[in-house]
RNA sequence: GCUGUGGUGGUGUAGAGGUUAGCACGAGGGAUUGUGGUUCCCUCAGCCCGGGUUCAAUUCCCGGCCACGGCCCCA
């Protein structure tokens, strides 16, 4: 037999059930913060992602070469598309754009617990209003996003790339590269996102900064905490000459603009060595954690990031966003679940609603089609028995369905222009008028 | 990229160098030709792939593939 492919999993009815409960909460909150629905292709042309990160990305990517011999490749993320889609399609649209997006990624690793090569994430971007304010309502999506779904014990980080950059920049180390490698301070920055303290030491002693002068790099670095982890960075600041402080004030504005916009996350801290990886981040970064998870722990992170540039459109840099892991939130929410005994694990996924199992016993069927289609029309989901089966058989058949209700249609029933609805959850049976409003008057 | 564990019907499992490979759930049918969620009977369906050791391998060994973990990485 023909397996999957590795890294890609099935979603069966009842999984589904829950995917599509999850993903009706985000758009449900989404719509309540002003986002729209967008939708991207699947697979774009390699550059878009080699010029968003680099070459090395393609070793990670689906990419392949049409017929035309078009270098193509599955989309790995959809930040760059939506970005794409926008200088394409939407330059004279009223701004700011605030954008959502839903779908199928694909990267080409190992999987692992929560990290598929086929995995989902739903996203926003607000493009077209940089600032804290923008920075603000963006996390708060998030943190109701998540608090709609359901999800508990999240740690919430935040930061601003800025801060370290004005640290940097007041120690004399450049954005520009020399002689074609990294730039110093890109170079500090990675150090400092990897914690390679002795690694960010033995740099700083080859750009010729004293460890004395760098001190308030580390103790910038050290710090952790709530709220009050701001006037502390805003002391240390203010120890060095000519930084600029403008980046600490606006994560200020931004955190205190968020605790009017959404509920108190479980655990908000501070920190300032949140890079992000990529340099194209600018200001705010953002990610969320749930430790059930593990090693991968991360289910949302984002922040204000300069792409547009890419396009032409400098002018609307920078924008503001996040990506959500579809798959680890609802795995966070299974494992969380599963610990408090709880049975719904997404809000809604189960249907509560009326379901009737429509069963033609022993006559021609065509006699109760008119009515199926009746009913179907009036909203109630109905269920019709394809078999013909005998009426034990059918009962049972209407049980393993999870049908509410079964309308049994049988000769007796035909001859007295009635039909029979019984109540599967009550046991309660009778018999109504051979009609639409007879059968609704029946099923509450 | 490194590394650990495992692979028996559709699902979950038992088992042993030579077995009619057992059990449970499931699905289909019957007991019951107008009543389900209980019971009884029958049927369906399995040792991941390749190589090696052996008289004999589903069982032991090696490789592959697949699955589940832990690091590294992660737009």
């Amino acid at each position: 037999m023909v397996a999957k492919p590795r890294g890609t999993r099935d979603f069966l009815p009842k999984e589904m059930a829950r995917r599509l409960a999850f993903e009706r909460i985000l758009d449900d909150v989404g719509g309540r913060h002003g986002f729209f629905r967008v939708q991207t292709p699947i697979f774009e042309t390699l550059e878009l992602f080699t010029a968003k990160s680099g070459e090395g990305v393609v070793g990670q990517l689906y990419s392949f070469e049409d017929k035309g011999g078009r270098h193509l490749t599955l989309r790995p993320e959809m930040t760059a598309p939506v970005m794409r889609m926008v200088a394409e399609e939407l330059r004279n649209e009223t701004k700011p754009l605030r954008l959502s997006y839903f779908g199928q990624c694909y990267r080409y690793e190992e999987f692992k617990k929560g990290r598929y090569r086929e995995f989902f994430q739903y996203g926003i971007e607000i493009i077209g209003a940089p600032g804290p304010l923008t920075e603000a309502e963006i996390v708060a999506v998030a943190v109701n996003m998540l608090s709609e779904a359901g999800v508990k014990n999240w740690e919430l980080r935040i930061g601003h790339v800025g801060i370290l950059k004005a640290v940097l920049g007041a120690l004399g180390l450049s954005t520009k590269a020399s002689d074609g490698g990294e730039a110093p301070m890109v170079t500090a920055m990675r150090l400092i996102d990897k914690r390679d303290t002795a690694g960010l030491e033995a740099f700083l002693t080859s750009q010729k900064i004293e460890r004395a002068t760098a001190q308030p790099l580390f103790d910038i670095q050290g710090l952790s905490g709530g709220i009050e982890t701001l006037e502390q960075a805003n002391t240390i600041l203010l120890s060095i000459d000519g930084v600029d402080t403008t980046p600490l004030d606006e994560l200020r504005t931004t955190c205190n603009a968020l605790s009017a916009l959404a509920q108190t996350p479980t655990t908000m801290s501070i920190d300032l060595t949140v890079a992000r990886g990529l340099d194209y981040y600018t200001g705010m970064v953002f990610e969320i954690h749930v430790p059930e998870l593990g090693g991968e722990s991360q289910v949302l992170g984002g922040g204000s990031y300069k792409l547009m540039h890419l396009f032409g459109l400098d002018d609307l840099d920078p924008c503001c966003g996040f990506g959500l892991g579809f798959d680890r939130v609802l795995l966070a929410l299974e494992a969380q679940a599963e610990h408090e005994g709880r049975a719904e694990i997404v809000p809604g996924e189960t249907n509560s609603e009326p379901s009737i199992a429509m069963i033609p016993f022993n006559i021609d069927p065509q006699h109760v089609l008119a009515l199926t289609a009746g009913l179907r029309k009036a909203g109630y989901r109905v269920d019709l028995e394809l078999r013909g089966r005998k009426i034990g058989k059918a009962m049972s058949w209407a049980n393993s369905i999870g049908a509410t209700h079964c309308i049994v249609v049988g000769p007796q029933d035909l001859e007295q222009g009635q039909v029979t609805v019984k109540n599967l959850k009550t046991g309660e049976q009778n018999v109504a008028e051979f009609t639409l409003d007879g059968v609704r008057s029946l099923i509450v």
